[in-house]
DNA sequence: CGGGGATTTGAGGTATATCAATGGCCGTGG
DNA sequence: CCACGGCCATTGATATACCTCAAATCCCCG
């Protein structure tokens, strides 16, 4: 049974235009007639509620979506392991990149919060990027983009400790928040502790221990899932700071 | 100043229909007159000697390049960080697909022995694809293939042991052997204890007793860089194995 | 045949997982 | 409105897998 997102809602046809990310999200740098072009592939937007599915693994693949508001996580199943959380995604994000070309989608998609998404279907997508080089262009930086996120994410689990890991975290939810106009300093985790400790790869108790120690410190305040940043560049530090640990030779 | 790896040698216009790689290669698929177009715009091959790099980290992309014999690795370096080891190269793959769309390359490569790559310049690749959806199709499957296989990678990093780790990699590897022709039971390391340690998070000292414990058990037997895997359900059963360590509530 | 890197092996320390119990929060229902 | 129950988060005590340091041996290459 495929998900039954609420498809009411919202405004007919959606506007990018008006769209506050419309600064950051896929149809970047398109000229006004293919963002009209753009605009008409996009289905009625979809409404989420905390814990409501918008993909499932193993789902043929279909669509791309936009997050619009709210937030997601992904994650993904594999035989006789538990769920890894493999991506948080916030406003602006494309959900789906990893499935394109392939047959099935391999990691479901689960709303944190209430969350709206701007859905793609992807061949009518691709028929449009035929036509549009710099939408091709974007899909491509899209993907790549990603992939040198998730590189960026395997040096992290790899090489660092549980500071390093939980530091470089608030480091990256804070400047995606920058770059969407939320404040960088102070803002609200919709994901459990849970779900941080599975993404960096370490318990959710080192996680819980970990933030306690950086508030003593002064680093951080943090209140449930209320998070502010006091001190960056003791973040950036821990972030940075060389080795130590788990080094090479 | 680039890398000034050996252009001679190699029958001038390389014929992909000839080539062993084919059935695995990135113009998989194409029709003949689509495959010759392909053909036309691949540089003469370089060819590489072990410890040459064949792109340096912030190098401007301009190529992507296909393995057609030996074996690279990339590294990423990241500021106040040792560099982390983010892929193996085997013959089929394709190099530089986390730099689409980017200005420059993200990593570098290196090649772990004697290696013969493929060009392919990318804006001329760019171009014939917006004619051959064929070729279209592929370079998204080539990227959302890596996109998973890094996400698997994340996966091994971030909740597994030591022993299911190794047991993965050495299972990862026997898999792309086989798809490549080679023996999947026998065959040779070309990459180093301690590259293999850093590409799986470990200390080069445990990639070592590791080994030589799957050896004492029979479960392998490895002679230096020579590896022979004797038991691979053995593996298979570590690299599946539920939980236990690392697991989150 | 010699030298230097690569690999192996050993001993000890530590970061982090695990187990366990308590405390706080929030939505539900009386 | 308050009481209850479940989930989420915190905190403590203990176990352990893995890192680090150190030294010996192997092997490749000149």
């Amino acid at each position: 049974m495929k998900p039954q997102p609420a498809r009411r809602s919202s405004p007919g046809v959606p506007r990018c235009e008006r769209c506050t990310l419309h600064a950051r999200c896929l149809p970047l740098g398109l000229e006004l007639d293919a963002l009209h072009s753009f605009e008409a592939i996009i289905q009625v937007p979809q409404a989420l509620k905390r814990g409501q599915a918008l993909v499932r693994q193993g789902e043929p693949f279909e669509n791309l979506y936009v997050v619009r508001s709210g937030s997601l996580k992904q994650s993904v199943a594999q035989p006789g392991q538990r769920d890894q959380v493999t991506h948080f995604y916030l406003p602006g994000e494309v959900v789906g990149l990893d499935a394109i070309g392939e047959a099935e989608c391999h990691g479901s998609v689960v709303a944190l919060e209430s969350a709206f998404v701007c859905e793609l279907p992807f061949t009518r997508l691709e028929d449009l990027a035929e036509q549009l080089p710099e939408l091709r262009g974007q899909l491509y930086r899209c993907m790549s983009r990603e992939l040198r996120r998730d590189q960026r994410m395997m040096c992290l689990l790899s090489g660092r400790t549980a500071d390093q890991r939980l530091a470089s975290f608030l480091l990256g939810l804070s400047e995606r928040f920058r770059a969407r106009g939320f404040s960088p300093f102070c803002f609200r985790l919709s994901m459990s502790r849970s779900d941080i400790a599975n993404y960096l790869g370490l318990a959710l108790e080192t996680v819980s221990r970990v933030l306690a120690r950086f508030q003593e410190q002064g680093t951080i305040a943090v209140a449930g899932r209320e998070m502010t940043l006091l001190d960056i560049e003791s973040l950036e530090g821990l972030a940075r700071e060389g080795v130590g640990l788990r080094g090479v030779n």
